[in-house]
DNA sequence: GAGCGTACTTGTACAATGTAAGGCTGTCAA
DNA sequence: TTGACAGCCTTACATTGTACAAGTACGCTC
């Protein structure tokens, strides 16, 4: 009786590894990847760290756990998708998926460390790549060049390529230090023209900066696709 | 006096920033990242650990150092590779700088995750990127295409591709357990014919698995590239 | 040489983290 | 009633980065 009770009264429901997970994407949502330690996990799900010990069992599960969740949102994000029927539109379909999953990413920033530091794959990343396979199949190509085409894309297929020297969000550090720059501008003399001109190509858009991240990333991915697709016809 | 001959007979040389960013690598060279701690490598260099702090700022600033000497170690490499003279041979340069870049990542197999979170350039990678520049205008591509090019190298710029679910070597886990590929079998049958396919494409190499690292770095790379190079005529 | 300042090194200590080992509590079967 | 077990907690410890202050050695001036 007082159990039903504190059941319904008691924010304090029972614990299984769906909550915890749950928590741990929302704890990393907001405090970033080195805001979730296991006491502070603990904490938002109001209970003290061993309890996690429990239902996870070290903290690379949890991590483990934790990728699966993301795959699985973007498992939810592709699932009205339409597939590829043929060799027409399986770049398309492709295309879709990814950049799905790139919206998902969007919203886990921290995402792409987790995925990258997994050494095993979990059932929903199976289930996502078998996804591909079947679009690689139905428009015609080989297993073998599938198998390049998965390789080629590596993370881009799920949504992400890890920018190098970004400098993170909120801090105001350039990728560069100007003092840097300036001390090494005899050395490095087309940077500057190259500055300028990348600089003033878009000049009204600066809201994105001169990195624009989305145009950036269909660049590549749609250069890959468009490269996968040429060797799919010539076989 | 004995100044002078504890010199020379006491390996303990005085400590400075160059001799801790090689042991650094070191010992991360032997024992991975995780044996790269402040204890582990001051003991590498028979000191105290509060030592290093005299002449490195904290361990993020040990790590930018790190990975400066590793950019600098490709900066070696490339030293004598010819440069780029026209269309006909920027695609070449670019692969052979690449592909030398890897070489180093094989050597120091823990760098890409070093490298990948840094969030600033050091002078290295400015004067190595400069060099790509040169060789993007000198196969004449515009500042915008460069830039272009540049962030869809991404990583690979650097002689690394992050793959996805990698165990780690020596362990004795697949990427994907057999368990799990077992119990998920009806929902990924196209799995089962793909590695097969795969599998049998290349039996007598099987020294290297099924995805040989070095062909599909370069099968992704020539892709971009070639990607590139179409984009470059289009102008 | 005596004293002194500067450059470097160490000793001690603390906070944050993951987690081992065992204890407590409530529920339910026998 | 009693025992077993699931679920959670208490306590404790090792490992990490690093603050702080004290130590050490060496060159300089007097």
């Amino acid at each position: 009786m007082t159990a039903e009770i504190s059941q319904e009264t008691n924010p304090r429901r029972p614990l299984n590894r769906e909550r915890i997970l749950a928590a741990a994407v929302a704890v990393a949502d907001d405090g970033g990847l080195d805001a979730l330690t296991m006491r502070g996990l603990a904490e938002a799900l109001d209970v003290e760290a061993m309890s996690l010990y429990y239902h996870v069992a070290n903290k690379e599960a949890l991590l483990d756990g934790v990728a699966e969740v993301v795959v699985e949102e973007i498992l939810d994000e592709i699932a009205d998708l339409p597939g590829a029927t043929g060799a027409d539109d399986w770049k398309e379909a492709m295309r879709s998926r990814i950049l799905s999953a790139r919206q998902v990413m969007l919203r886990h920033k921290w995402a792409p460390w987790v995925l990258e530091s997994r050494t095993t794959m979990n059932g929903a990343v199976l289930r996502y790549y078998h996804g591909f396979l079947e679009i690689f199949r139905a428009g015609g190509m080989s297993y073998d060049l599938a198998h390049h085409a998965m390789h080629a894309l590596g993370s881009r297929a799920l949504g992400f390529s890890q920018e190098l020297f970004d400098p993170s969000p909120g801090s105001d550090d350039e990728a560069v230090s100007e003092e840097l720059f300036a001390q090494m501008a005899t050395e490095i003399p087309l940077f500057l023209e190259f500055m300028e001109a990348v600089a003033h190509d878009d000049p009204e858009d600066q809201t994105l900066g001169w990195c624009d991240d989305k145009s950036e990333f269909e660049f590549a991915l749609d250069l890959m696709l468009d490269g996968l697709d040429r060797l799919r016809i010539a076989g």
